[in-house]
DNA sequence: GTTTATGCAAATTCTTTGCAATACT
DNA sequence: AGTATTGCAAAGAATTTGCATAAAC
C-alpha cells in the first residue's frame, strides 16, 4: 500500500485526496518544504487554505515537524526518529536538508530548565551551490 | 560613554534617538526581542517602520543576531562572542534566553558543506516557569 | 546645505477563519 | 445520512515600501 495511505490510517484521518497528495510530496522530496512550495507543486489541484489546515494538522498530530529557520515562512518535513538532528539551510539556494548521520554536540542544560525539543540549523552553502 | 553611541559610532552610523533608544533596550534586556516587544517597551515614541528598518539595518551590520526560532515572530539579540551558542526557549512564557557558558562540543558537517552560522535552539520549560 | 532617517499610510506577504458546498465513512 | 473536509473570499498579523517631512552631519 502507498506509503502515504498508510499513514492517514496509521493516525486515523480521514483519507482525502488533498492530505494524500501532500503525504505524497514530502514522502518524494527530502528538503524542507513550505505551503507555498507545496502549493506550487500541487499546480492549484488544492488550495491554499487546504494546505495550511493540513500542515497544522499534520504537525499536531506528530506527522509533520516544524523546522526553526531565521525566516518568517514556515518550513516543515516528515517527522523522523530521532528527534533531534541537524537541519542545514543552504544560504545560497534556500534548501533545508535532514543532515542525518550526523551524531549531535552533547551539552548540559542549567539547572531548572527542561528540554522537549531540540533545533539545531546550521546555515551556510550546501554541496551543490558550492559545487555549481 | 553610553554603550548604545558606542556601538553606533564603531559601525559608523548616524545617531539617532531612535537607533539609542532600541539599542538601549537591547543592552538592558538579555532576552530575544521582537519588533511587537521594542515597540511597546519605547510606548509609542518611535514608528514601526522605524523600528523594522533598524532591526534590519541592525541585522545587517552585525550588531544584532537573528534568532532561528520556528515562529513567524522575527526575533533578535545583541550579536555575541561566539557565534555558535544555545538559545533556549520557554514554552510557557516564550522568552528566548541566550545559554551562554555552555560548550558546544564539535561536529562534522559531510563534505562539500561550509557552515556560516550556526543556531541551536532548545525549546522546553524555562527555570521561572517551572519552579512558578 | 546636503545627506540620511523618520513618520505616515498604503501595499505585500504569510496565515487563519467563516461559511456554504462537497467528499468521505 | 451524517460528519468531516474543502474552496472561496475576507480577515488578520507581520513586515516592507513610497514619499514628503524632519533630523543629523
Amino acid at each position: 500500500m502507498k506509503t502515504s495511505l498508510k499513514i492517514l490510517e496509521k493516525y486515523n484521518l480521514v483519507k482525502t485526496q488533498a492530505r494524500l497528495d501532500i503525504l505524497d510530496i514530502f514522502t518524494e522530496k527530502s528538503a524542507a518544504l513550505s505551503e507555498g512550495e507545496i502549493e506550487d507543486s500541487l499546480c492549484g489541484s488544492c488550495d491554499r487554505a487546504t494546505i495550511y489546515r493540513t500542515l497544522n494538522l499534520f504537525t499536531l498530530k506528530g506527522i509533520l515537524h516544524e523546522i526553526a529557520n531565521g525566516s518568517t515562512i514556515r518550513k516543515y518535513t516528515l517527522k523522523k526518529k530521532p528527534e533531534r538532528h541537524l537541519h542545514f539551510e543552504c544560504n545560497l539556494c534556500g534548501e533545508i536538508v535532514c543532515l542525518t548521520g550526523i551524531s549531535l554536540p552533547d551539552y548540559r542544560l542549567p539547572e531548572g530548565f527542561t528540554e522537549q525539543e531540540a533545533h539545531f540549523l546550521i546555515k551556510g552553502i550546501c554541496k551543490a551551490c558550492y559545487e555549481a
